[in-house]
DNA sequence: GTATGATTCAAACGTTCGTTTTAAATCCAG
DNA sequence: CTGGATTTAAAACGAACGTTTGAATCATAC
């Protein structure tokens, strides 16, 4: 009793669940305390345990409140592409946005502890603890799965394992922009006014990743190119020559 | 006495440093305790703190050990590259291989723990605690002018708060290809006899990274792009447009 | 109003952490 | 050989950790 202020009841979920994630986020999952983290929430200490049974549960529980959706709402905008596209394959810009425009729109997202999520998402992907990590993998995996096939469909001539690594590297790109906008900052120039405003970062990160994706194979489809001189770091240019093999169409 | 076995003395140091750089990367910063450390090490509790202070120490140690050396070598291939160009401008791509090769010849780096590090490097890039992130900040510092400086001079085009953003999210591919590479694995279809050969994945890399950089920009410059439909997520293609701008010469 | 189950609370549990201290043993350069 | 530096062993330090407990409190249905 006494000053309990605003605490409508039965909310202490919600409360822990946000408190985890802005303390995930700042400390790590080592790093934020059950008493920290209470504090913060403004809930008393075994109230982690009472509702969530264990601090690695409340890890999980974290991310479920959050991925689930969004990977859902992914796969809905590439389902609304396709079925839009009809018979036409869809172009690889496109299928970019569909996967990266969700966590963007969260870093606007202030009032929620979206921008908080997304941070801390994009720590999770290179954390050590493996039982997060098949956590993570195991969320993502048929979203994977869906839009793999999607970036096959649109790039037929780009050979399978190229994609992979295609696809390896524009989730590395996404997940350290998410995850490192306001920590590490190794490049001097950094415009604060450009941290929040998602709408210019995923024009850019667009851009990045589209001619990533589209950039020009070396040794085309497999195994055959043992060929070219890859003199280590000494050939500086090399790289005009192919320039205009698209891989496929431009659709609509 | 009894059976030291293998110990030639005096080596402590660097035996606590190489178990250290493995169980860094393995359980982290907080998760590997000290008691676990010296263990593997084969060396005293104690030592740790003697001869470097305190874990934090410990931790400095473990980076100025490798990433001294490394940033002088990207800086010392940078400076070849530019003395044997003479006043002729780099292409894009030599710089972007003067900068990864360093990281990715330390994958092959099987005897020493060179593996180690550069998984460990790619992790902390995301690291939530503050010091380590100053701390690996300003060892990148001087590096990272070096290399803005002259990706600046390759591509007089690109404005500078572009080729700030394009840098950012080189970094973070390079930073996340290094990291999860057999952590995180999102995606199927990974071949694991591609995991240690880093030729390929530099050349991967740099595919990719060079595509990247040399991307068309939207809005050039500055401010200018409040224009073109931004319908949310609706226009699904709107993409085609530009694409032959490349911003700058191709030198060589 | 009272019984009942869900929730919150303060307090304590046992464990592990990084660090320090003691003492003796061992190494290695001068 | 000597003496300072290094290493080992064992023990303990206080602090912080995640978790558990049992009583108090709340919300609701009878």
């Amino acid at each position: 009793m006494t000053l309990r202020s605003v605490k409508p009841q039965h909310e202490t979920r919600r409360r822990i669940l946000d408190a985890a994630e802005e303390l995930f986020m700042q400390h790590g999952f080592e790093g934020a305390s059950m008493r920290l983290l209470t504090a913060k929430a403004g809930v008393n200490l075994a109230a982690v345990n009472y509702h969530f049974g264990s601090k690695d549960a409340l890890i999980e529980a974290v991310f479920q409140r959050r991925l689930d959706p969004m990977n859902a709402a992914r796969l809905a905008e590439l389902d609304r592409l396709e079925k839009d596209a009809g018979a036409a394959p869809l172009s690889p810009e496109a299928i970019i946005r569909a996967f990266i425009s969700e966590s963007l729109a969260m870093i606007e997202d202030g009032r929620n502890g979206g921008r908080n999520f997304v941070r801390l998402l994009g720590r999770t992907y290179t954390e050590p603890a493996k039982p997060i990590r098949t956590l993570i993998g195991g969320m993502y995996a048929s979203t994977m799965e869906r839009f793999k096939a999607a970036f096959a469909r649109a790039l037929p001539g780009l050979p399978s394992d190229e994609l992979f690594w295609r696809m390896h590297f524009m989730f590395g790109t996404l997940s350290y922009t998410l995850a490192a906008t306001d920590t590490v900052q190794l490049i001097a120039g950094f415009k604060p006014e450009d941290r929040h405003d998602s709408r210019a970062l995923q024009e850019r990160l667009v851009q990045f990743l589209t001619a990533g994706l589209l950039a020009p194979t070396s040794g085309s489809s497999r195994g055959s190119s043992r060929s070219s001189s890859r003199g280590s770091s000494r050939g500086s240019s090399r790289s005009s020559s192919r320039s205009s093999s698209r891989s496929s169409s431009r659709s609509s």
